[in-house]
DNA sequence: GTCTATAATTCGATAGAC
DNA sequence: GTCTATCGAATTATAGAC
């Protein structure tokens, strides 16, 4: 974190650091946790396999550092309450379609503890405070949120990880047009 | 396939084989297919290593045989309409529950093209008949059957492997009444 | 900072005695 | 059928020359 150089000087490490993290992301988004070995993300962004493990000191370290970007997360909080769903669906799949950082997080949070608890955090962090501007019962927030994540995780796996035919080629338009009345039902409808 | 035995004479090895199935269900499931090692199913199941590979060949193949169980469908084309959602939503809970093969199909086709194309199968040959009765437009059978598949296949997913907290608590009863109205709705509202 | 060389494991798979 | 022994390959990680 602190950084003795001016502002204005790069260290030439930082390319380097990058092009390492861009790689391993891509890796482990393609391969998951194991498969995605420390040689081929060096041979992919050109460099020396030793680079990585002085850069991130372990595998684990890698990971780590990969998945660390905070997703930036528009303020859907002032919405009016009809327009949650949709909105929360197009966000979620601009999230998915932009960066491979959330598809890097499934596959290796499917077998890796570390993944999973990461990618739990950051639908904890986007779906709460949404859920609690919008829902009417407080006590129902987390139950509510934990619904809404099972639909758009179940879209996110079938179509950006198991690749589902049917999935992949639904247009974009038309799932958002399915799923958003199913995400805004589990946030504003009567508990049933 | 073909038995030379007559069929009151069990053969030692039967029961050897079973224990190993057993044995790599489980650990395919807990593991994914990486980490789930030939050494560490042979010791769950109380053989030697070697016995394993006599057996099924290679690790691929233990792994085709683990998952090789026929799934019994229960015939719910024959459902009133209305009740076809929440009929399909306490199946697909109680094939998960009773059973370790999808955890570990999902666990490793997410990393694995043979476990992602056996999921995909199971998926297609169960809802698309399902659809076909109920859907109104049969050119949209496989769209909507695919949605069902999204919010299914999502659950499982958080509840099963991810184990989302507030997922997994959500009593199964709940879960049904939440996600039971999506599927309907997949399958018997007009496209929106 | 970069690379070579290699240590230390671990795994899938094989050969062969009994 | 069962087990011992081991091969060959691949991996993470380290040590050290330049």
């Amino acid at each position: 974190m602190p950084d003795s150089k001016p502002p204005g000087s790069p260290r030439r490490s930082d390319t380097t650091r990058t092009a390492i993290l861009d790689a391993a992301r891509e890796r482990f988004a393609a391969d998951g946790y194991e498969r995605a070995t420390i040689r081929a993300i060096a041979r992919d962004a050109s460099i020396d396999p030793s680079m990585v493990m002085r850069y991130y000191g372990s595998k684990e370290g890698l990971f780590a550092a990969a998945v660390a970007v905070d997703l930036k997360l528009p303020d859907l909080t002032a919405l009016p309450r009809e327009e949650i769903g949709r909105a929360l669906v197009t966000h979620f799949l601009d999230m998915w379609e932009e960066n491979e950082v959330l598809t890097a997080l499934l596959r290796v949070g499917v077998t890796n503890e570390a993944g999973a608890e990461r990618m739990q955090g950051i639908f904890r962090d986007q779906l709460l405070p949404v859920a609690r501007t919008v829902c009417p019962d407080p006590e129902q927030v987390p139950a509510r949120a934990a619904l809404c994540s099972t639909q758009l995780l179940g879209l996110a796996l079938t179509r950006y990880v198991l690749r589902f035919p049917p999935v992949v080629t639904l247009p974009r338009e038309e799932a958002v047009a399915w799923l958003a009345p199913t995400v805004q039902r589990y946030l504003t409808a009567p508990h049933p």
